[in-house]
DNA sequence: CATAGCCGCCTTTTT
DNA sequence: GGCGGCTATG
């Protein structure tokens, strides 16, 4: 097997994969086949002789664990490795280790949607108003804390100003009300894990004895708490395999941290390291424009890109007028592709924000093209999914009073606000879980008798569901879909209802094929690997259609021909990401259209749109700064006679003598070249204007000496 | 208690 | 532009 194995890898992939004992960090840049190498990597390990038992591979996604499962078992391998996500291993420690971590192992994954509930509920307790507080800067910052493993009790005792005081508060009320609840959001499943294996040492022998050998990919984009984890698993042997690239790390918004695989060698002296700088993706055209954009990032790692494949054809950047030409412009395009005889799915559209999905969405209705959005979590949000998952979330966690209140009156079955306040006052008098009062509702003198005898009959219902909880998933939703009323209630409202029950189908189809593929399907495990789904567990590869997807579900995808929409100042780079003092926002920012740009094998087409309608009004763009980055010249492009002088500005013009200047835009120095304004400050022919220049440097000039002209696009 | 309609809020990326 | 929450009405 080590030959049939060797005979297909480069050098450096061979030290990958045959060095199977103590650290090793693999650098792999884009195309490398980096995927391949952690499953030879395995296959490997196990024809050494270790058991297949012993290997914990954790991915970014659930869909990567999938496809690595899949692409180890065609080498023989992979029966009995434990491969999956972070937060999915963590979910499986949590219930092994209830106890020691200190909750309950039938917990609840609540969502965002559901934080919002508990930081709104916990913002309210402390008795502080939502302008000053409001709940999605405060998630926000005890996501970034926790990421940090930093708890609320800590954080309270070094909280010295006014605001950290509050935020303490805050953060200990939200996670007092998580623990009533039983619930764990995202964060608290990767930090609860972290201090188990903190405060645990034989837990933390236990778990690194069970998973001796482990392997970890996209390293670049674990946060603190995952890295915490890692190293505290591996401390037990030493075998800790990361792969990455710092150059595709996109989630420091999520408190990822470049830093962890800058470490690796100072963490794990005797790390051996492998670089993968060989590419065997894309065309070297494409490779050229993306390691012309990268070298811009002036904080990273120099890291070479080398080309395996032929130049290929020269890379477009094309304008359009707005973003509907735009998105027909790229659906004629893929239609003439498609003529060539490239089949749907090779084809991928990458875009910055969702909300731009819209216009190709339109564009590809009206041009008959096959499409699929990759958002998987779309599909769970849903009001009628959401409302069974429910109903599923109450069999196995009584105490999820979201879920529960979500369910009592839905359907309607006449058990209004007034009764429910009324049982959560009985509760919170006698200290007990709205369930539990629930169940005493007839003890609750303040209920009028009607009210008792429909929230026994609701009770009743959801004993006798109860009753079914063991076993397979998809009988029981199926049971509880038309026994709870939700089915005849659809079924009466219409198209929408009958749209709502097709769903409410599928979701039963899906449970279906989980009660298949699970060694032992319960309903506990269901609930929480779905509350994992991630966006890019939707993509589905086999179907013939284009792919839609932000840039950030692309990692670790690639296609035969790239679509990169809307590449203008404001959405790539993001103008949330403007606000830092550094510039390591706007690098992110680069780095995200790097890991576009190099999914593409063949085919890579950039594109622009001078006007966008954004949150409603139609408005004048400016071309992304990465475009004059990319060593390609597209400023000449879209500039034929027939392009009409902007009408739009005229009146501007006609009333200014000196050439009017705005923060943002592009504009050229002839000794500076190309840079872009941060300030305009006005005084008329004595304008100071301070300018950031793409060598790096940033100026204050006096406009009227400074001499620069308008780059307009 | 249910429903419809209106107002005001947010609005990047995601496990 | 879209959703959630609130209010007024039946």
């Amino acid at each position: 097997m080590h030959n049939t194995l060797s005979q297909q890898l480069t050098a450096s992939q061979r030290k990958a994969v045959f060095h199977t004992e103590g650290p090793l960090l693999v650098l792999a840049g884009p195309g490398s086949g980096k995927t391949r190498v952690i499953t030879y990597r395995i296959a490997a390990l196990i024809e050494s002789g270790v058991r297949p038992y012993n290997i914990c591979a954790i991915t970014f996604t659930n869909k990567a664990a999938e496809e690595m499962r899949n692409r180890a078992m065609t080498l023989g391998a992979s029966a009995g490795a434990y491969i999956s996500t972070f937060h999915s291993l963590c979910v499986r420690i949590l219930r092994q280790y209830a106890d020691q971590a200190g909750i309950h192992p039938n917990f609840s994954i609540y969502d965002s949607s559901d934080q919002a509930r508990c930081i709104k509920q916990a913002v309210k307790n402390c008795e502080l108003d939502t302008t000053n507080f409001s709940p999605a800067r405060m998630l926000d910052a005890i996501s970034t804390l926790k990421n940090k493993l930093i708890d609320a009790e800590s954080f309270k005792t070094g909280a010295d100003d006014f605001f950290s005081v509050k935020l303490a508060e805050i953060y200990l009320s939200y996670q007092h009300i998580l623990s009533e609840l039983n619930g764990l959001d995202f964060d608290d499943l990767l930090m609860k894990t972290a201090f188990l294996l903190q405060d645990c040492p034989d837990v933390c022998r236990q778990l690194g004895d069970r998973f001796g050998y482990l392997l970890i990919d996209e390293y670049q984009d674990t946060n603190h708490a995952q890295y915490s984890i890692a190293k505290a698993l591996a401390s037990n042997h030493n075998n800790i395999c990361a792969t990455g690239d710092p150059d595709q790390s996109i989630y420091r918004w999520r408190g990822a941290d470049i830093r962890n695989i800058m470490a690796f060698e100072s963490d794990w002296p005797d790390a051996m390291i492998v670089k993968l700088e060989e590419n065997f993706r894309s065309t070297a055209n494409i490779l050229a424009v993306a390691d012309h954009l990268i070298a811009f990032n002036r904080n990273r790692k120099l890291k070479k890109l080398i080309p395996t494949k032929p130049e290929g054809e020269s890379i477009r950047v094309t304008g359009f007028e707005d973003e509907n030409e735009e998105a027909h412009a790229v659906a004629q395009h893929i239609k003439e592709l498609t003529g060539k005889g490239v089949s749907l799915n090779d084809i991928a559209i990458f875009y910055r924000v969702n909300a731009q999905s819209r216009a190709l969405e339109e564009a590809f209705v009206r041009s008959k093209l096959p499409y699929q959005i990759v958002r998987g979590v779309e599909f769970y949000r849903r009001k009628e999914i959401r409302d069974l998952l429910a109903y599923l979330k109450i069999l196995v966690n009584p105490d999820d009073e979201i879920a529960l209140l979500r369910i009592i009156n839905t359907p309607a079955r006449g058990i209004g606000k007034v009764t429910t306040e009324r049982i959560r006052a009985y509760a919170a008098r006698h200290r007990i879980s709205f369930f539990e009062a629930l169940k005493k509702s007839n003890n609750i003198d303040s209920l009028p008798k009607a009210a008792k005898a429909k929230l026994a009959v609701f009770i009743n219902m959801l004993g006798q569901f109860a009753k079914d909880v063991a076993g397979k998933v998809a009988p029981l939703a199926e049971r509880v879909f038309t026994e709870s009323g939700l089915a005849e209630s659809l079924r009466a409202g219409g198209p929408d209802g009958l749209n709502a029950i097709e769903n409410l189908n599928e979701l039963i189809n899906s449970a279906a094929e989980y009660d298949k593929q699970a060694e032992q399907p319960s309903l506990l495990d269901y609930l929480q690997q779905i509350s994992l789904f991630s966006d890019t567990d939707a993509y589905d590869a086999a179907s013939d259609r284009v792919a839609l997807m932000t840039l950030h579900a692309a990692k670790g995808l690639e296609f035969e021909h790239v679509f990169i929409v809307g590449v203008e100042d404001g959405l790539l780079p993001h103008e949330r990401s403007n606000s830092g003092e550094d510039d390591e926002q706007l690098e992110e920012e680069r780095r995200l259209f790097f890991v576009g740009i190099t999914r593409a094998k063949t085919g890579l087409y950039i594109s622009h749109a001078r006007y966008r309608t954004v949150r409603g009004q139609f408005l004048r763009t400016i071309a992304s700064e990465f475009l004059f980055e990319l060593g390609t010249d597209f400023t000449e492009q879209g500039r034929d006679d027939d392009f009409d002088v902007d009408d739009h500005d005229d009146y501007d013009s006609s009333s200014q003598t000196v050439p009017r200047f705005k923060k943002g835009q592009l504009v050229r120095h002839e000794k500076f070249g190309l840079g872009r304004i941060k300030e305009f400050l006005d005084m008329g022919e004595n304008s100071v204007i301070t300018i950031k220049f793409n060598s790096g440097q940033t100026k204050s000039l006096v406009l009227k000496y400074a001499n620069l002209s308008e780059v307009d696009i």
